[in-house]
DNA sequence: TAAAATTGCTACTACCCAGTAAAAGTAGAG
DNA sequence: CTCTACTTTTACTGGGTAGTAGCAATTTTA
């Protein structure tokens, strides 16, 4: 029996299970909060999906801006590693940007939801935890502003202002979790498609031949 | 004394004033519906801005609902209104969509805050009122697409799917709402070129020169 | 100036929901 | 079997707000 900071037993494995846990209801808020909106949704009605009571949701998070937060979190991190593994990939300017809009285009549409409960409800988060995601966004957009301007000094890239032109096209992607859904007009490989051909457009000097 | 419909008096200007007073509570509405977000605005907060009560308010509006309708759907509708003009302007399909885009960025930039609303509270709305402002939407992207498809025709465009294209430029302008602030690292008028020069790029052949 | 209509406010209700205290239930250790 | 630690629930409070009934003030009409 350790005594280790007063607990006791295989905690690795209790780790999990309060892991999982934390997964399960972050899962199913952030399904209520995409589909009715984040102040619209109790947390009884969260408790409910999950087949527990509110108090049990109060174990696990602190409160419900804390739920809020990790699914505003969730998506926006997601977003920028994949983004971040994009660039480590070797490659030109041109190659590379297709490489990360191809693969954060993915991520939108898999975490659609984290996405747009943050897209909607930024104004919902307590103020400290919306500055550290749009740090992260910050983020984001600079990695994507620096790939721009390496474009841009090989000649590759036909743009004036990397830093203007990343915002658009993270606005490209994440306008993305704000319309597609599943079953619609398009397949989700359709789209991606598409946003790899309308940015590289988007980029791409006069002259140049698609890709 | 006209008894008509049970109305007396002056009731052109009678009727000038009413609509004053409901333009002014949707107005101050839509600041702190944009500012703090729908469900977290008390009507109370929306009576104290204007200095009256908020009774006052229910013998202008029926309920908060029809408050955030009339917000979402006059931004949507001054988009489509503007659309509609600019289309109605002699030229050739590139001329047509610069003048759409540079006019409908500054319709968007200029009325923001209904915009933005629209963009985060739609599932707030009473589902009726949400499908309307869908089918404007819907309507403003045909539009658009009919437009795309015709500079298709003529050659000025090279676009694989013109209702898949529609949605990209749409997108791209209303996310002009969601990240432009006044006073921030460009102004209105960077901005509105910078999405006019980028759309441009999006739909322009291979091989054409900067307009 | 008095009656009638209109306009706005005071004061209230009814409901919803975030958050909590404390009890009940459950499982492992000896 | 029972003590102990942990997990989950029952049952509640407090604060906030949408919406309303009815009164008070003001303006209009005659």
């Amino acid at each position: 029996m350790d005594k280790v900071k007063g607990k006791r037993g295989s905690t690795a494995l209790k780790n999990e299970i309060t892991a999982y846990k934390r997964r399960r209801i972050l899962e199913e808020a952030s399904h209520l909060f995409f589909e009715k909106g984040y102040e619209s949704t109790a947390l009884d009605a969260v408790a409910e999906q999950l087949h527990v009571t509110k108090p049990f949701i109060y174990s696990y998070y602190k409160n419900k801006g804390e739920l809020l937060y990790e699914i505003c979190q969730t998506g926006i991190q997601l977003s920028l590693n994949v983004l971040e593994d994009a660039l480590a990939v070797e490659g030109t300017a041109t190659e590379q940007l297709k490489v990360v809009v191809e693969r954060v285009a993915r991520i939108i549409i898999e975490n659609q939801r984290y996405i747009s409960v943050y897209l909607r409800e930024e104004k919902s988060l307590d103020p400290e935890d919306a500055r550290r995601i749009r740090d992260l966004r910050h983020k984001f957009d600079l990695q994507l502003s620096d790939l721009l301007a390496k474009g841009k000094r090989t000649g590759e890239f036909d743009i004036q202002h990397p830093s203007r032109a990343a915002i658009w096209i993270s606005g490209l992607l994440s306008w993305i979790a704000l319309w597609y859904h599943d079953g619609g007009r398009w397949s989700a490989t359709e789209v991606v498609m598409d946003a790899i051909s309308t940015v590289m457009k988007m980029v791409q000097p006069a002259g140049a031949q698609r890709g």
